[in-house]
DNA sequence: GAAGTTAGTAGACGCTTGTTTACTCGTCAA
DNA sequence: TTGACGAGTAAACAAGCGTCTACTAACTTC
């Protein structure tokens, strides 16, 4: 009845490692505990902590692991906002996406896990992203770029991939491209003008 | 040493809600225990499940007590997107704001709370905005402001107040004037023209 | 003044959490 | 063959959680 089990410490540690990517990207940080990592990975929770530390640690670790935004940033910066736009209408219908966002959208009321979260966002997505930007204030454009893909996860995440009177992919790529190119200020170097006042 | 305390009914239970607004709105659901309510509120913490029968009650009444976002819809339909900007812009600063919004963005890991502020945001920002557009797709174009609106607080509670090289509060304004513009479309009754391809 | 109602209290309940300890036993060098 | 090392395991640990029960005592009613 019970298996014989495999002494392969490296083989453990990536299954590990790959359960709590998964599940962390899925629930969030305080959804998945040690135990449903543990059995996730089929593995012993005690192992956990032996090869990580902590559940802390651990998350750490799945963070630092992950790549940069893996191709939306690369290319010339006048076809950003439509990639960034084709982006958050994928993950509006799919599940699929960044961990780092998942962590930023759905782990963010730890705040044991805000400093990790904090920097990994600043070198996976707000450097790179502000980095591409010509023109003043390239941070906070950037930071609301990143805002908008954020809210965007956090309204998928109430209401669910198929939020009934949604348009159609085509307008709905349309249309963020038009905010996204208003949040980077593509094509408009100075300030933006200041309506009235 | 033992102070002899009042019997007031009514009085406590205002306590108890208003304690519950604060703590819910300042650190978000789960991070916030049954046994902190009943401290800041100086109430015994049977009292909470006595007159609001669980935490998840509490909050669903803590959330019926707000109003629907308060000053911000009302006005006309050209001056939305200032007046959104504006309201952003001095959220990033403060930390005064809707409890509403406060759940939605420190909330949404807990799964048991999902209803409850779906309801809540449909009733009290997404049914009174989108009712205010006029043109197409009013609903979609209402959920992109309310993702900006949504990720500008996940990013202030993930940065702070004082993110260093943020520009003046004028060019803040004027900046998320332009994107709140692109995001419901105002002035532009049709579909947003579509770059390229 | 006696009896009943009820706001308020103290403490424990059962459960889950992350973490740790004590142990088993497969593997490999001497 | 023997001994040490270490991967894997089972069980418990302390702490915290939301919730509930038994009780005290203040107020109301007759």
């Amino acid at each position: 009845m019970d298996e014989i089990r495999q002494r392969d410490r490296e083989g453990t540690r990536r299954r590990i490692l790959d359960a709590a990517r998964r599940l962390f990207a899925d629930l969030g940080y305080d959804q998945v505990t040690m135990r449903m990592i543990a059995a996730e990975a089929d593995a012993n929770i005690a192992l956990i902590n032996r090869y990580f530390g902590s559940k802390r640690d651990l998350f750490a670790e799945v963070l630092a692991m992950q790549g940069r935004f893996p191709g939306v940033l690369d290319g010339p910066e006048e076809e950003l906002p439509r990639r960034l736009a084709e982006y958050v209408a994928e993950r509006l219908r799919s599940d699929q996406g960044s961990v780092v966002l998942a962590a930023l959208i759905r782990s963010s009321s730890a705040p044991e896990i805000h400093e990790i979260i904090r920097d990994r966002v600043s070198s996976a997505i707000l450097g790179p992203l502000s980095a591409r930007l010509s023109g003043p204030d390239a941070t906070f454009r950037a930071m609301v770029a990143t805002a908008l893909v954020t809210g965007s996860g956090t309204m998928r995440q109430l209401y669910g991939p198929d939020s009934g009177d949604a348009p159609d992919h085509e307008t709905v790529v349309a249309r963020l491209t038009a905010v996204f190119e208003a949040c980077l200020g593509v094509g408009d170097p100075g300030t933006a003008p200041a309506p009235s006042r």
